[in-house]
DNA sequence: CGGCTCGTTGAAGAAAATCAACTCGAGTGG
DNA sequence: CCACTCGAGTTGATTTTCTTCAACGAGCCG
């Protein structure tokens, strides 16, 4: 039952291919493209290469990462089933793209794609749409490694990863496709944090891990809460504003 | 010499002023406008409020922030004169924007430059890099916030820095307009590691400070490579990609 | 001058990284 | 089918780094 294979974590990306053929739709424009396959740990394309294609995620998990000096990786982003990137108008790619599972993609001239979204007032929406998200998570990613825990970190994580890979006809199951090393590079974390982390949350009940890549998912209320997000924009909050100097009025 | 008021940091902002009246510009977009003149500490528009506004720092230093629970607070970036913020096309602002020193800023209605930008085909890429800069800057801080240490992270500051607030006439002297709050909580540490890691800094002879605000750069050099950054994509480098599971043929 | 804020420095504590040993499970080959 | 191997993951012990708490000092303003 728990025995996954490489080609295992094809899940959850169902949508993508019954997407309406509407044009108002991003992924409209990947309609005609063949995907691709690529197997796990193969790169797509390359940080810091001239960005010739936008690429979109039709089946498995890619990794965006940077490598810095001294072996040094940082993931940025997680790309999932019907997920598009290398769609920024960046001149290179800031990233180098690699699969985490086995992955089917498909492609698309970046110049084709930017004509077709310059031609469409339907789709131009969209592509800022996409923009936003885009900087909006990196944004969330930036409170995450300045702000938060290794708990708070953790619990973020799943609670983003829910709805991509949470197994439908089993609600509260996660599939987890990347490796400690992938999440732990995507927290800025080590490994060994990453899986005590995992542990510490077994431990008081909140989620029970189900092999390497599987997690179940026992109390979502409560892994939200652990995030250490402010949902309430209560007193203590306010206390802090002023402290920092702000002369807000919001109190 | 160094006794700086509140209104001392207007400096390194003078090229605005003198900006090309072309309309390949994005700048020129806000030459009508009037300035208004913000003091330290005020806010300029809130963390999710509607993005009416787009905003261009005349003079003096902005930060973005957002502030999430228990009085925890992310400097996303520090706006200088010339910059412009608020341009992204998200429907809400994701941060507070309030001014550091004592500021200037224009600021034009979002729809009326959306439609500039939509009209004009001189603008357009203009605008494309404001928001990838925006974008490489984003990465380049969780970069930053994900694998640097207290030392690099300020080194990366100062250099960052450099260019904005050095004294024209006075080469290697930098401005420093925010406090070690502000610098803190843009770099994810706390103000008395920030205050060490300069006093450490200044031990090794790498900077001088000249009172609280400003910062002599000693061995620029020297800063450079205390950044983490890796400049070469050495052995080491190749090694850990494979170790990552990469099978990229790179070396 | 005195009070105040901001910044610096020291000492103690906590969190996560590092180092190292061990476990588990999947794949391999007899 | 079972033993073996190897890599990934877990767990424990120790160390490092940064935070926290606390005291002190310097500049600024009335």
């Amino acid at each position: 039952m728990l025995m996954l294979g490489k080609n295992a974590f094809a899940v959850a990306g169902l949508a993508v291919e019954a997407a309406p053929p509407r044009r108002l739709c991003l992924s409209s424009l990947f309609g005609t493209a063949l995907p691709e396959t690529i197997p796990a740990g193969k790169a797509i394309c390359w940080e810091g290469d001239p960005a010739g294609c936008v690429f979109q995620v039709a089946e498995g998990v890619v990794r965006l990462q940077r490598i810095i000096g001294e072996g040094r990786r940082v993931i940025t982003a997680f790309q999932y089933a019907g997920d598009i990137f290398g769609a920024f108008p960046q001149r290179n790619y800031l990233f180098t793209a690699e699969a985490v599972s086995d992955c089917r993609i498909r492609r698309i001239g970046r110049n084709l794609f930017l004509g077709e979204i310059a031609g469409s007032d339907a789709l131009r929406p969209a592509y800022m749409g996409l923009l936003c998200k885009e900087t909006e998570a990196a944004h969330e990613q930036m409170v995450l490694l300045s702000k938060k825990n290794a708990q708070e970190r953790l619990c973020s994580f799943l609670i983003e990863l829910a709805p991509r890979t949470e197994m439908s006809g089993n609600p509260g199951l996660l599939q987890i496709p990347m490796n400690r090393q992938d999440i732990a590079d995507y927290l800025g974390m080590t490994i060994e944090t990453v899986s005590r982390t995992i542990s510490k949350l077994a431990a008081i009940q909140v989620v029970v891990p189900e092999g390497r890549h599987n997690l179940r998912i026992v109390c979502r209320q409560r892994l939200k809460e652990l995030c250490g997000n402010a949902d309430a924009f209560n007193l203590e909050n306010c206390h802090r504003l002023v402290r920092h100097g702000s002369t807000a009025d919001l109190c």
